[in-house]
DNA sequence: ATTATCTATAGATCTATAGATAATGC
DNA sequence: ATTATCTATAGATCTATAGATAATGC
């Protein structure tokens, strides 16, 4: 029984960890906070002096998602050369992203539930919407003409386009048409 | 106690239809079947009579709801004029559909949850999607020129910008953003 | 002394089944 | 006789809480 303040503080960002995985693989409603606790070595006693209820944790897993997401777009951004719009597409529109939606963006497997849940998570989206516009609009506007109106139109169509390619991708069960989905969304994408 | 055959039937599709529309607003797992069949003006325990299984009932009202959504197209299509791209785009991406996912597009609310569903359903997806991108390709080349593979591949990113932008538009709280999701993405896709 | 975690369980809910009841259809 | 529906319930599961235990930190 650990006890100190710094490890109850890791101990609640692995269960917040874990939590976002496994929401993002099985669905807000896919897993239960035993199956959870078990995954981080604890036992279902332990959780409510980490969270009052359940949907705090949803709403803390959700937000960590995004995070996630933002960081790996940060770094991509940092690391080596300038993000570009045609790498951000091919980073999002992979084979590997589609089989590993536990690691990959929230709104491909999240957005319609998080749709029904409270305000809290639905502000937390809504934030990240907005973000994502914007650095989105940032990208596809590198040294163009006309800014603000039609760069940011442009991201929101890619944006949506994206989130809806995946989604489709993953529903569909015959392989091949599932890529041709995203080949195809990530060419024409990058032509606009 | 209503027992006849024709009765039956009735009876069968009225549950189906009611888990399709419950299904879309509430997710999968959103309802259970005890609140379906009091819907139904009936009780638990006959539905096994009907269905061998929960499963088989989401697979049946996963499939009603995308024979609906074909339906309204088909109907929007020999009813008045022909049924134009831009048409079906302001009849997708518009507020109506955006406050009834009940009886709107079964993949702009189920979509992930599809994903993770057994054989049976996933294979609707397919045929679905299948369906609905050959029915957009044969909308998008009317009177335009090389026609297979640029039309499929229009056809391919309007739907996915269709789905992907009602998707963020419900997810977001905020309805001038959530408005201006679902205009920005129409007005764009018109124009490809 | 405080508290992070544990074991155990209450209470709610959900799927599926058992057996009774009443309408149909031969 | 068959069967569509009903009432009732078994069995599983899930959230949340109660009370015990053991490590921390003053």
């Amino acid at each position: 029984m650990g006890h100190s303040k710094t490890e109850k503080d890791r101990t609640h960002k692995r269960i917040v960890a874990i939590a976002s995985k496994r929401f993002r693989e099985s669905g807000l409603a896919g897993i239960g906070i035993a199956d959870l606790m078990k995954e981080a070595g604890l036992t279902v006693g332990g959780f409510y002096k980490h969270f009052n209820s359940r949907d705090d944790l949803v709403a803390e897993a959700v937000g960590s998602a995004f995070g996630t997401w933002k960081r790996q777009l940060d770094a991509a951004a940092t690391d080596g050369p300038p993000l570009s719009s045609a790498k951000l597409i091919d980073d999002y529109l992979n084979e590997v992203h589609r089989d590993n939606p536990g690691s990959g963006c929230a709104f491909s497997t999240l957005a319609p539930e998080i749709a029904r849940t409270g305000k809290r998570t639905r502000s937390l989206a809504t934030e990240q919407i907005r973000n994502d516009i914007d650095l989105l609009a940032g990208l596809v506007c590198s040294r163009n003409d006309k800014r603000d109106d039609a760069a940011r139109s442009k991201a929101i169509l890619l944006f949506s386009a994206l989130v809806g390619a995946m989604v489709l991708a993953r529903a569909v069960s015959d392989d091949p048409l599932s890529r041709e989905i995203l080949r195809t969304v990530a060419a024409a994408l990058k032509q606009l």
